[in-house]
RNA sequence: GAGCCAUUAGCUCAGUCGGUAGAGCACCAGACUUUUAAUCCGGGUGUCCCGCGUUCGAGUCGCGGAUGGCUCACCA
């Protein structure tokens, strides 16, 4: 596929001096007879390898092969220096005239920054001191035309950073480092979960009702059914349903879409794990959820305690568990249990300066109050419990104080970090919920649930009593890496396209 | 959606009071056979984000717009 013909750099008037300098370099190696776009290149080591049994090398004298992209160089005339990178790291290479001969020193002097180069020799130690591969053969495997970023500040730019992540892993070792250990976290999370006896499953993304979350759904157009379809919003009543088929412990780890705003803390799609286990109940959850944040941490961090923007987080279980109307009474010094009307809730809510509407119902007051004062105080990992049923349409009421459901979410530095309740499986009281919601919807409330009828037949079929727990994976990921945005541990987050 | 801030060479950044654009890296030419932000010597490569306005004159001042960042709102 390789095309032989040479490009007339001066119709490249756009293009600026250091791109026609690139296009002149590669034209000079076609007439050559080099291929500027190589082909597959055997390997023998990673760099770090070398680096980490540098005097193994050296006392064998032992060939290495190895590839990589040429991020600095120093020449001297008939030698040179210039580092070489690959995935796990840089090393230094030495290209002397005497030892590797004209034609691949040439190159090595031709060759430019950010060109992909495959080297073969020997490991030694330099008089300063530094692991060093003395060049036998030097073979290109990538010709770069575009200039990398400055090799001592790199890629600082934000939007492009963004833009052009390829640039940013080049550039900058942390970016490759956050992504490389969002990884091993979702990795431990599965291995945590499969242990466990959980059932990974995948349930579908475009859904013709959009529920299991109070969110505004993305909605896009399948033609041949000519049916407009929603990107989900979460992965919970799918989940759920197959729980009804009797799978009993399933999980998802699956992108979500919300048609929300963008902030360090929300992007448009981002990546839940869902699971559900039937015959648990919301204290399962809990200890599922500490503990699977533990064994996460210790397997990628080697610690549970981790430092996050400057404060220390102890993950180690068990964590703070303390109920919402404690939490208030906490911190807020209101005791929702001696309240007895909404009127009343809303005129507390007035004095401590927390807008209310007119209907607010006492428990929607207190979830406010508890978002507007408490929430910024949960600094440690902390699960509040027992959440009032207006803001949980999915979760079973309490028994003996039917205002309350079984629902926690679990806090860390003030963020929530998860979402879980004893599962609601009475189909009667599901489709009131839902009713009431449709009702919220009809008042304008887009975010409000819908009528998702076939999820309520599952439940006429019978659900066994279930935990289900939700855990947003970029927040957790976020916290293990002490990223102060969630931009930065998406590879390509969401931005608006640009013309260039 | 609102407020604040930013946008100058490929990258990182200076740019005074409004007087016609600069550094380092990178790049081009030369020297250099153990350097490492290599060094020495010569070379500045630009839609100052875009548009309109004020002015004899705008990178600089004003208005409008674009993109991004932060904060707030929104997001149970």
């Amino acid at each position: 596929m390789s095309d032989e013909r040479l490009l007339d750099v001066n119709e490249l008037d756009e293009l600026n001096e250091l791109m026609k300098a690139r296009f002149n370099k590669l034209n000079e190696l076609k007439e050559k007879g080099i291929n500027p776009f190589g082909q597959k290149f055997a390997r023998t080591h990673h760099v770090q390898e070398i680096l980490d049994n540098a005097q193994a090398f050296i006392d064998s004298g032992q060939e290495v092969v190895i590839a990589g992209r040429l991020m600095a160089k120093r020449g001297h005339g008939k030698a040179g220096f210039a580092n070489l990178q690959d995935l796990s790291g840089q090393i230094q290479i030495y290209s002397r005239l005497n030892d590797v001969g004209e034609e691949a020193h040439d190159l090595f002097k031709k060759a430019d920054i950010g060109d992909i180069l495959g080297v073969k020799g020997t490991v030694f130690i330099t008089q300063k001191g530094e692991i060093t591969i003395a060049v036998k053969e030097l073979t290109l495997l990538t010709k770069s035309l575009r200039p990398l970023p400055e090799k001592f500040h790199g890629l600082k730019d934000v939007e492009l950073r963004y833009r052009q992540r390829y640039v940013d892993l080049i550039m900058n070792p942390e970016v490759k480092k956050t992504f490389i250990l969002r990884s091993k976290i979702i990795q431990a999370m599965r291995e945590f979960l499969d242990k466990q006896g959980f059932l990974e499953v995948e349930t579908p993304t475009l859904h013709a009702i959009a529920g299991g979350a109070a969110a505004r759904p993305f909605i896009t157009h399948h033609n041949a059914l000519d049916i407009d379809l929603y990107m989900r919003i979460a992965l919970e009543l799918h989940l759920k349903r197959l729980i009804v088929g009797g799978l009993e412990k399933v999980y998802e780890i699956g992108r979500v879409f919300r048609n929300e705003g963008i902030s360090t803390k929300h992007n448009p799609e981002f990546t839940m794990m869902e699971l559900y286990q039937a015959y648990a109940d919301y204290h399962d959850m809990m200890r599922i959820t500490e503990e699977m944040v533990a064994y996460i941490a210790e397997k990628c961090l080697g610690t549970t305690k981790v430092m996050y923007e400057g404060t220390e987080i102890d993950l180690t279980p068990p964590w703070t568990r303390i109920t919402m109307v404690d939490a208030v009474k906490k911190y807020a010094g209101v005791d929702f249990n001696e309240i007895k009307t909404d009127e009343e809730a809303r005129n507390i809510a007035r004095k401590l300066n927390i807008a209310v509407t007119d209907d607010a119902t006492k428990g929607s007051v207190l979830n406010e109050i508890f978002e507007e004062i408490v929430e910024p105080n949960l600094i440690q990992p902390t699960f509040v419990m027992d959440y009032p049923i207006e803001v949980s349409p999915l979760a079973k009421r309490i028994e003996g104080n039917p205002d309350f459901t079984y629902r926690f979410e679990a806090f860390v530095v003030a963020r929530e970090l998860a979402n879980a309740f004893s599962e609601l499986n009475d189909p009667i009281d599901q489709r009131e919920r839902f009713l009431k919601q449709v009702e919220q919807r009809e008042k304008g409330d887009d975010e409000a649930h819908m009528m998702d009828e076939d999820f309520v037949r599952a439940l006429e079929y019978g659900m066994p009593p279930t935990g289900g727990l939700g855990i947003g994976v970029d927040r957790l990921v976020m916290l293990l890496t002490d990223s102060p945005s969630i931009r930065d541990v998406i590879l390509f987050p969401t931005l608006r396209p640009r013309e260039k």
